[in-house]
Parts: C-alpha cells; structure tokens; sequence
DNA sequence: GTAACATATGAATGTTTGTTCATATGTTAC
DNA sequence: GTAACATATGAACAAACATTCATATGTTAC
C-alpha cells in the first residue's frame, strides 16, 4: 500500500546530476528554441513545402503555385504568409502580380539533408 | 454586379503555363512530401528540440532529460516516442534505465542550418 | 513472492493549425 | 469614374497536437 501524501512518480535519484549539470550550462538560450521552432513548424506541413520546392525551381506568382499545386488562391496565400513570417520566402511586386522567391539557401540546404534522412532507409 | 453564376475568384489566366508544366515535373514524390513533413513536423516543438539539443551533447536517460528540462516523465516520454518514430533518436535499455541517443548526425546539419537561418539577422 | 523505481501508454483536455468562405485591398485598362 | 482581376485577410470550423493524470509494464533488490 502506498501513503498517498508522499508524492511518488518520477522524483527519480537523478542518475546524471553532472552531465545534467553540464549540459545545462550549455543549453542555448530560450529565444533560439523559440525561432528555431517556429521555423520548422513552418517545414512541417506537405503544401508548404510543395511551395518551397517549386520556388527552389523557378520564381512564381500566386496564382500559378495555386494552380501547380490544384488549391485555393486563399489557401496558397495563407500559406506563403507563414512562409513570409520565418522569412523563408520574398516577393517581388509588378504591378498587380505578386511573384515569390526562396528568400536564400539554408532552405534548400535544410531540404537536403532532411531528404537524405528519410531517404536513409 | 457580378453575375452570381460566374465563379469570379482565381480561375486566373494561370500566367506561366510553361513555367508549372516544367515544375510539375520536377516534383518529388507526394511520399517524399509526407515523409519530410513529419520529419520536420517533428522539430517544430520546443521541448523536442531541446530533448534533441542535450542528446547532441551526451547520452541521457528519460529522467535526465525530465530533470534538465524541468518537466514531467510521462510528457518526455511521450516526446522521445514521437522523436523515435522519425528515427531521430535511438536507445539503448541497461536494466531499468533507458538511455537515449541521437539516431545520426543529420539532425546536427539541420539544426546548424536553421541556426544559421534564425540568427541571420 | 513484495516493494521500489524507471519508463511507457491511453484517455481527456485545452491549444494550435490548415483550409474554406466571404470579403477587402490594390492595380490595370477602359 | 467602372469592370476585371491578382492578392490578402478575418472569422469559422474541423483536425492535429502537447501536456496532464492515472495507470500499466518491466526491472532490480530483497
């Protein structure tokens, strides 16, 4: 029988206090979690990543991603929004055509190692 | 007035037809697509990308983990599992004690390239 | 066998996210 | 000015997700 006043779980005899200790020291600060989260939550979604692909091949207005990728003008635009926001994407405006470009290459670089991940078996 | 039967919207005079026949072409497989999504679904989270952080520094059992990042067992736990189901970590199991590791170096590329995307400015 | 502990997991819950729909903004051609 | 069109955006809603809580599994030491 347990008492039921003395917390159980998994106060555990942490086992590594020096290394925890250690690593601790090394830990980035928070606001680097933060946008590097932000920035792969923004890879993690198939119809953002189509967008990155195609605009790694050539530069697109909307309406032709829209049509590429058999969706929604909104959609598509929702979309290059987020992508705009971790500044992975520009545009580029003439006239009432909005083309969009791979804003640089860490995304093609990123894309390619992840590649290389799933594709190792 | 618009007539109400006309579907207005974007049936844009898609204006690079070349340009999306050549790229639909070049597209990757939708299974990539999926694969790398769920990939880097799984960096989008902070407490995933600090697991992933700490584990590129030294080896560390669930409890490590729980006590470095100050939180739960049970919600590490469920981290780690969605971490193993991408394959980025792997552990090893030394009586009750589940060590865990990083499952190979991509991610160390990734995270570099997504460092080096954030802190450009 | 039992007690103690490290980890895993299922259900529940609140939050976040992707798309749709309706509509607004801004540009071109008249 | 108006009509036509490319794009953006707000609200709404369903689907996906992160954490918590309670509990199960598996191991060690007795």
């Amino acid at each position: 029988m347990k008492e039921k006043n003395e917390m159980p779980q998994c106060d555990c005899t942490i086992i590594h206090n020096d290394v925890i200790d250690r690593v601790r020291g090394e830990m980035p600060a928070a606001g680097h979690f933060y946008d590097l989260s932000e920035l792969f939550k923004s890879l993690g979604d198939q119809t953002r990543l189509k967008i990155l692909f195609a605009l790694s091949r050539n530069e697109m207005c909307v309406c032709d991603i829209a049509a590429l990728l058999d969706m929604s003008q909104s959609a598509i635009s929702h979309q290059l929004r987020v992508l705009r926001n971790v500044r992975l994407v520009k545009y580029n405006k003439v006239g009432k055509v909005v083309y969009y470009t791979l804003d640089d290459n860490h995304v093609n670089e990123i894309f390619k190692q992840g590649l290389d991940h799933v594709a190792h078996q």
